[in-house]
DNA sequence: TCCTGCATAATTGTATACAATTATGCAGGA
DNA sequence: TCCTGCATAATTGTATACAATTATGCAGGA
């Protein structure tokens, strides 16, 4: 592996067109051009696929070394990650992947299931009719997918519908509130998918939630929304995947 | 004003506790003895309470100087300030203060609503012998003061009432959810307190839902809590405090 | 064996130098 | 007057030196 994988070499394609007014929307691209912003994300990545154990300890100079970069952007890095709940620093003493346990997955569930719920509402009163198309087409891929049993697929369809939802809403807060959330319990949620034939009863109830959103009718939607996440929380719980988590607080 | 201000300085009490199991509890205190927490604090206090413009440009260099610091607990606050959604930062460009827009108000409230209605469901079933007492003369205090027409102790008061709630659902994710939505409306929230008799009016509701709480019934205490944001937001709109935000996504 | 205390190493915290990028202001021309 | 282009200044990005703090390992003694 090369040590300046990360580092800034040449004439990569800058984004010029950076204005104050949609700073919001190129966040995510402009961030994967400093190096800053490329750490936080490797980093990220990193730790929802698992290469990180929980509690591990992330040490400066180490990771710096890995991604070939000095100890700043890391730094720099460390803090937004403790932001996001991601790791834990503790001041002088260092930087530790955050443990999540099964109740901190259950409370995720249940607070997800309200605000897709309302997520499902205001979609219902403001989405596009582009955006529904894409729903549509989603939902019918995934029921084709589903027959093949292709699970990447379908995980990927999955995250699609979820996000579609999460713009459809036009609550850029709510958007993001959403969006952290669903990367939180990312490491949990794709084993899920994968596991157990949820898959194809998820894609029914995406349909669902979207003929709720078609025809206009904002309360059903939203209850909907709500079971939905119940449901893939109760699934997950009957596939005994929780286990993976450590039992409580840890002593 | 000192130019060393912030500046460690001799022997602070450092906190020499710290371990790694309560991390999460010790957070903010351990924060404040780095110069990039206190940093940090220091221009979330600033942000909150109307010290800079919104779309402000904030300049590390002028920052540090003014704070006694040098550039980097600067930059790493920045990053924090960044992910709380105080801040945007533009790569290369700069750090500006975040607009908050009507609509982000609504949003926000409406997210309240519905955490703040789990928050008290969850109270129900985990709230302990001292938290309730704490609450009745949270309660208790307030109706005095509300007839002594004490503005400022009226809304000190408000916060401990909904704190005590945070802690007593016994979901430190929740907590950090509510907390967070809670301080970025409390530059709006504070004056609407002090305006209009919403004082009274938001007591009685605390006692409601305290009501609720002690005699065990969840659904209740989530219904009022609910409606409690609710009639939070509506008294903002009436008192015409949200016009002091700018009209939409500002063009 | 087990503990204590201290020297040393490892690690994080902060300041600062230099590089890269962006902003500013002015000369020169249409 | 208004625009363009360039030199320069201002500002952010990154690396690194040094300070402060914490971890480690071992000597010496109970």
């Amino acid at each position: 592996m090369s040590e300046q994988s990360l580092r800034r070499k040449g004439n990569h394609p800058v984004n010029k067109e950076t204005k104050v007014a949609d700073y919001d929307v190129k966040q995510e691209v402009t961030d994967k051009f400093s190096l800053r912003g490329r750490v936080f994300h490797k980093l990220r990545e990193d730790i929802l696929s698992g290469k990180y154990e929980e509690h591990e300890e992330l040490k400066e100079v180490a990771i710096g070394e890995e991604l070939g970069v000095s100890r700043t952007p890391v730094r720099e890095a460390f803090r937004q990650l403790e932001l996001e709940g991601l790791i834990q620093i503790i001041p002088n003493k260092g930087a530790y992947v955050t443990g999540i346990t099964e109740k901190d997955v259950r409370d995720i569930y249940m607070i997800r299931s309200l605000l897709e719920g309302l997520c499902a509402r205001w979609a219902t009163e403001h989405i596009t009719k582009e955006q529904l198309e894409e729903m549509e087409e989603n939902v019918y891929l995934a029921k084709f997918h589903a027959q093949k049993g292709h699970l990447e697929q379908l995980a990927e369809l999955d995250n699609r519908f979820h996000d579609i939802m999460y713009e459809a809403c036009s609550s850029k807060l709510l958007e993001h509130q959403l969006r952290d959330f669903h990367q939180y319990v990312l490491r949990v949620r794709r084993k899920t998918l994968s596991s157990a034939n949820r898959g194809p009863k998820s894609n029914e109830e995406h349909e669902q939630i979207l003929e709720a959103v078609k025809s206009g009718d904002a309360d059903l939607a939203e209850k909907l929304a709500n079971q939905h996440m119940i449901n893939a929380y109760e699934n997950m719980v009957q596939s005994g995947l929780h286990e993976l988590f450590q039992k409580d607080k840890q002593k």
